[in-house]
DNA sequence: GCAAGGTC
């Protein structure tokens, strides 16, 4: 019979493939390393092999890494920049000496090998380092590719018979990746550190790090302090027309909303109050919806655990990672929002009915009302969504593993529920030259929401009636007057968002630059201040994260204070509470390092996120065949020298700005 | 003493 070895990203894909693959019935064998196992069954993969002795194994990650050698250990000398063209070494991770020697002797009893890594960049990578301890074993081993995009059963059945070739391609981007962010991570944060040591102060001390990714991150802390603390306030004015009607005071709102010039709305107001009628020139009332939420992914995750549940983005992803060890949720770390049509989400419902709090609402689902989850556009084609797989009690779970299998949960109900319906109604009326609208709203079957506390869905109320062409006479009009409130500092989720939409940081990782950044002294949090902006809710769910967002323009004037507080309804995972947003402000010195490279006469400074961005189509590139990990390497590295030569010329600039910023009076808070 | 990526 032909020896097979198989070899999974992770231990739990291991047991789950070899589960499928084998009917359930395999031998479990310890490694030397505690967290993986080998499993031994029989399988038939179909020609050529047919029936085969099968030993299913897992890594743990990445089992190798890449080091500068013993010789640039020193900070000081050789000098940084030799770092661009240092040789580098390839070893095994020293926790990883155990697991490469298991796969070493697996394969040299093997005829071939099947990888089943994750099917990403990272992935494929990680199959070439499997490879490439197999051949250590056996040499001429043959090598096969899982492609599987989830682990439902009839899929890996079907995965195991259809396999692929290792795609070098993605291998060589990742190999291109690692390499750029070794050279120039150490490059930079050697720079960094010594050349801005004889400054003194904190620079004396500190280290002062640069990565690709979380000086980005900083750039956006540093952009939108200086966003609010730029803000010039501007009035403007608008018109407000009320009326009341079957006892129900109607607030029309103008269309224009608001203008910035006073003299212009005095007049347009005028010609209001000179009109003396109004007269309703359109009525209308149709049914509408709230969109249920999408299906759970790790960004989202973290946004909302940050916003509703006073954790930070690592707290909660180290959470969920307990809690899919625990075997009680799925993958934690995804960014899929669709779920496979092959998946049986009824007997996942049917799992939470014992609960006292959301058992009810499982059991109604159960009964019928049951509906298919939206369908997002992301899926990273190797882990579902976020989703409960086994009913977890409450008395086995800590506070916050507890309020996080909540959130998935209530997530997961809510997808398989239908939308919240209601009945709007909208009012126009022109009045004078000028036409005014209020709108109406009456929820008619919550639905999700009973679920779902972390979103709202509040009536604005009934309008009274009014028929197309009638004339009456407001019950009170009068100009206002207001001022644009600046911005709020970044909140977590905010962070999360913008890193999502620059491509900094992966699912697994964005929470890691956030500390990151706080670790260095280049950023800190405090908790927002008692004003009313800025609060979002999760009620912008179905928007995407802007590239970037605007000063002024982010809310709908002053007028509307977005007094958001205490307006969503309350519910037992709302941890959030008043004032129990932090947000990220930078110190003198994280404001000192981003206007330093700002300032210098860069195409593209190193605290924006563009050149993460580059690397990102490079590595697509590479992926895509239009270009080799050779020409990206030598291009880039080539590139980042001239950044650093221009660095080191400019560096007055740079030091001017740590002199005006840590010792200055201008100085950033901190 | 440095990066970012994977996973426990």
């Amino acid at each position: 019979m032909t020896r097979i070895l198989c070899v999974a990203e992770k231990p739990s894909i291991s047991k789950a493939v070899a589960g499928h693959l084998s009917g359930g019935h395999f031998q479990t064998a310890n490694t030397r390393d505690t967290y993986t196992k080998n499993y031994t069954f029989n399988f038939d993969f179909g020609p050529p092999w047919g029936h085969s002795e099968v030993t299913m194994t897992a890594v743990r990650g990445h089992i190798t890494q890449l080091d500068f050698p013993d010789d640039y250990k020193r900070w000081e000398y050789p000098p940084p920049e030799r770092l661009f063209d240092a040789r580098i070494q390839k070893s095994i991770s020293s926790d990883k000496k155990n697991i490469a020697k298991n796969i070493e002797d697996q394969a040299r009893r093997s005829d071939v090998l099947i990888i089943w890594t994750d099917c990403d960049r990272e992935g494929e990578h990680i199959g070439g380092e499997i490879r490439d301890v197999a051949r250590k074993g056996k040499p001429g081993i043959v090598v096969r590719r899982a492609r599987f995009s989830n682990i439902e059963r009839a899929h890996i059945l079907n995965a195991a018979r259809q396999l692929v070739a290792l795609d070098d391609k993605q291998v060589d981007a990742v190999d291109a990746r690692i390499e750029l962010d070794l050279r120039i991570g150490f490059a930079f944060t050697r720079f960094l550190t010594l050349k801005l040591r004889p400054l003194g102060g904190p620079m004396s001390e500190l280290m002062l790090s640069y990565g690709s990714c979380q000086f980005p991150t900083l750039g956006f802390v540093v952009d939108r302090y200086f966003r609010v603390k730029n803000f010039v306030p501007e009035a403007f004015w608008g018109i407000k027309v009320i009326h009341e009607r079957d006892d129900i005071r109607v607030t029309f709102n103008w269309i224009r909303h608001r203008l910035f010039d006073r003299m212009a709305v005095t007049i347009l107001f005028e010609r209001c109050i000179l009109a003396r009628y109004a007269k309703v020139t359109k009525v209308q009332e149709k049914p509408t919806k709230k969109w249920k939420p999408l299906p759970l992914t790790t960004v989202e995750m973290q946004k909302m655990a940050t916003r509703f549940l006073r954790m930070t983005g690592q707290e909660a992803l180290s959470m969920a990672e307990k809690l899919y060890n625990q075997g009680f949720i799925s993958y934690p770390r995804t960014e899929t929002d669709r779920f496979d049509k092959g998946m049986n989400l009824q007997a996942l419902v049917q799992k939470q009915t014992p609960d006292n709090r959301w058992g009810q609402f499982a059991q109604n689902l159960v009964d019928g009302a049951f509906q298919q989850p939206r369908q997002g556009r992301n899926d990273d084609k190797a882990h579902p969504p976020i989703h409960p797989v086994t009913y977890a009690d409450p008395s086995v779970l800590n506070e916050n593993e507890k309020k996080i299998y909540e959130l998935v949960v209530r997530r997961f109900l809510a997808c398989c529920s239908e939308d919240a319906k209601g009945v709007s109604t909208g009012v126009e009326i022109i009045y004078g030259d000028e036409s005014f609208n209020a709108h109406g709203l009456i929820v008619v079957e919550r639905n999700y929401l009973d679920v779902y506390p972390y979103e709202n869905w509040t009536g604005t109320a009934q309008l009274p009636r009014f028929r197309v062409g009638e004339r009456f006479e407001p019950l009170e009009a009068e100009m206002t007057e207001g001022k644009t409130t600046p911005p709020g500092y970044l909140t977590e989720a905010d962070l999360i968002a913008l890193m999502d939409a620059n491509g900094i940081g992966t699912d697994a990782t964005m929470a890691e630059h956030i500390e990151k950044i706080q670790e260095r002294q280049y950023a800190r949090t405090v908790e927002r201040a008692g004003r009313g902006g800025n609060q979002n809710g999760a009620d912008d769910d179905n928007a995407d994260a802007p590239a970037a967002r605007g000063g002024r323009g982010r809310g709908r004037g002053a007028r509307d204070g977005r007094g958001g507080r205490g307006g969503r309804g309350g519910g037992t995972a709302r941890g959030g509470g008043r004032g129990g947003v932090r947000e990220f402000i930078p110190t003198s010195l994280g404001v000192a390092l981003i206007e330093g490279f700002d300032r210098m006469s860069f195409d593209t400074s190193l605290g924006k996120p563009f050149l993460r961005k580059e690397m990102e189509l490079q590595m697509k590139a590479i992926c895509e065949g239009r270009t080799t990990k050779q020409a990206v390497l030598a291009d880039s590295i080539s590139k980042y020298r001239q950044v650093y030569e221009q660095s080191q010329g400019e560096l007055g600039t740079l030091t001017a700005a740590c002199r005006q910023y840590v010792f200055g009076n201008g100085a950033a808070a901190g």
